[in-house]
DNA sequence: CCTCCGGATGTAAACGATTACATTTTGGTC
DNA sequence: GACCAAAATGTAATCGTTTACATCCGGAGG
């Protein structure tokens, strides 16, 4: 590997020289500075980031730590996440399917020295109680329960998301309408549920357990949960799917079995991936702006970063709304969509 | 921020000997290493990574440089990449939506000191033409054009899976098939079409310009393409759309157009995408292993990064499959699928 | 002609760890 | 108790940069 040192010596300069040309300090001639790029280009020198980086102080590398997420929603979370930080100038270090806290903690630590901040999504665990990791490190929580405000979080508007879309069923003349929830003990999936009954009850329509199934937040799990529901004895009206993957999945069942969608079953879904659309019936859902979510996260941390406040640490959600379409409006609505924050 | 010399100073004994406990080396006096870790913990002490790669020389990192990337395949194969990294003991460093030579060049020299390694997938560029990269740096290719065999690079079967696609719907008795073409310039679009084009041909069939669509890989690519074809005269009986988001778009096109799937237009998709099945109908397509497909590069880079054997480089490539379902097959074909490797 | 100033460059000390080598301690053997 | 190997620990160089400070040099001002 060549070095500062190789570059120096060739061009019959100091380091420091060279260091200079590289890290941008306007102060060499240009003479020297022209032949300090020569040579640098023909050995093909790169400056090299690890080292600058630990006498600069800073990696200008933020840290991504994820649980297990799948599709359209970890993509477009990384797409919003990569370019914040590109626009910075900012890297990502990404590590995924991170469980329990000993997990976190440790993957926190490996990261101590590599990044400069941490955005961490943790559905399932209360990030507030991870005790041991580097101290001063930044982080931001990102769709994360987050009991005090001794941290700094971005949400999206789950509660309002969900009890929107159910207030809209409900404006449709439903009555019986199920759930199928999301992945147990995480923290989207207990913020539908609580819009979900909310907007029940809100609507003086009693809350019962038997139309609240079991989810997983997968197309396979979205199938199961609607085949169960199909069963019960009154057969709901509509369902909630607490988010697309399961909408979609519970919207193959349904045809399977012969329940027409939306005469006999009306189906909203959660998120509005872009596959939503497309379905047959094309799927109401709540629209989450998932790009916009990691945007936002990645502002947050490179405030953190800069300024070390650590006073003011906020709570923020980015806004959520429905999309409706065939598969709750029946034919009435037209085919352009009907949104409404 | 703490550093080895606090927990040094506070344990009273040397650096070193803290070094000692924390780099593994089991040489350190049970007593001694008790005492050290007690004050490493109180002080919140973790070792800094970039610190430690600069004197080992090592990162434990691999640079992931990707394009312009969406949904499903995507987020598996940061999966797969992740999964096959971690179970090496490496973290990944991402950065996304790279078009031009010149943007990969630039990323790959801020990531020199930082990785041990790098993954390019650069559909669009023939990466072996990158002259201006730190020298040195194991590269593995991952998806495209690598002219000769100067680089290590992992593909999929484009080739053969359009190929079978194809051939399993001429079996049907399509003689009009037509095509919804990548996005151009991209290495798979290409692959892909000219394995359609191989079937075509080693039926007999003749390979008519006019039955090859533009698209794009994106949903409303395919609906766009899909309503060109409905237009033609004579109308193809049979499309292939180069991934499945287009396929989906397609379908849906055909559905609002009163065109049956597959009765009127039987329509195969390629990638196998979760959702495929959940179709309606559900969708025939090429199964790639995503997923694996990360996992292969990672191992191969893992290799190349460890030895330092620049001769043999290896072109490899993952294994694609037929996945029969309902929208090429007619009812003839029972629910569970019909698979051929 | 001397001073002084500023621009260009060099010298050397960091940054936070690892590790070869040197040194000290320990404990077993005779 | 002396001796010696082995075990435990310390010392200091090193990784590839940045940067405060020192140095050098030429020219303007007096």
């Amino acid at each position: 590997m060549v070095t500062i040192k190789d570059v120096a010596r060739q061009a019959d300069v100091s380091v420091a020289t060279v260091s200079r040309v590289f890290s941008g300090a306007n102060v060499v001639s240009t003479e020297t500075t022209r032949k300090i790029r020569d040579v640098a280009a023909a050995l093909r020198y790169t400056p090299h980031g690890g080292a600058r980086s630990l006498i600069t102080r800073k990696t200008n590398t933020i840290g991504v730590l994820l649980p297990d997420l799948y599709g359209e929603f970890f993509s477009e979370l990384i797409r919003g996440i990569d370019v914040a930080a590109r626009r910075a100038g900012f890297h990502i270090l990404v590590s995924l399917s991170h469980a329990d806290r000993s997990e976190i903690e440790e993957a926190m630590r490996a990261m101590r020295g590599r990044v400069d901040g941490v955005l961490l999504m943790s559905p399932h665990v209360d990030a507030e109680s991870l005790s041991n990791i580097p101290a001063n490190l930044p982080v931001v929580l990102v769709c994360s329960a987050s009991g005090g405000s001794e941290v700094d979080s971005v949400t999206i508007q789950n509660f309002r998301g969900a009890r929107a879309m159910v207030a809209h069923l409900i404006s449709l003349g439903h009555r019986q309408i199920a759930i199928i929830k999301g992945a147990a003990g995480n923290y989207d999936s207990a913020e539908r549920l609580r819009g979900y009954r909310t907007a029940l009850r809100d609507a003086g329509i009693s809350v019962e357990r038997a139309l609240e199934v079991d989810g997983d937040f997968t197309e396979a799990g979205g199938h199961a949960a609607a085949l169960q529901l199909i069963g019960r004895n009154p057969r709901p009206t509509a369902v909630f799917a607490a988010n697309d993957c399961m909408a979609i999945g519970a919207l193959s069942a349904f045809r399977e079995q012969g329940v027409r969608v939306p005469d006999e079953m009306a189906v909203g879904g959660f998120d509005d991936i872009p596959l939503a659309r497309y379905m047959d019936p094309p799927l109401s859902s709540v629209h989450v702006p998932i790009c916009e979510l990691g945007e936002r996260a990645v502002v947050r941390l490179l405030d953190a970063i800069g300024c070390k406040n650590a006073g003011d640490h906020k709570r923020e959600r980015v806004a959520t709304h429905l999309v409706i379409r065939r598969s709750t409006a029946g034919e009435a609505v037209p085919s352009h969509e009907v949104t409404n924050a």
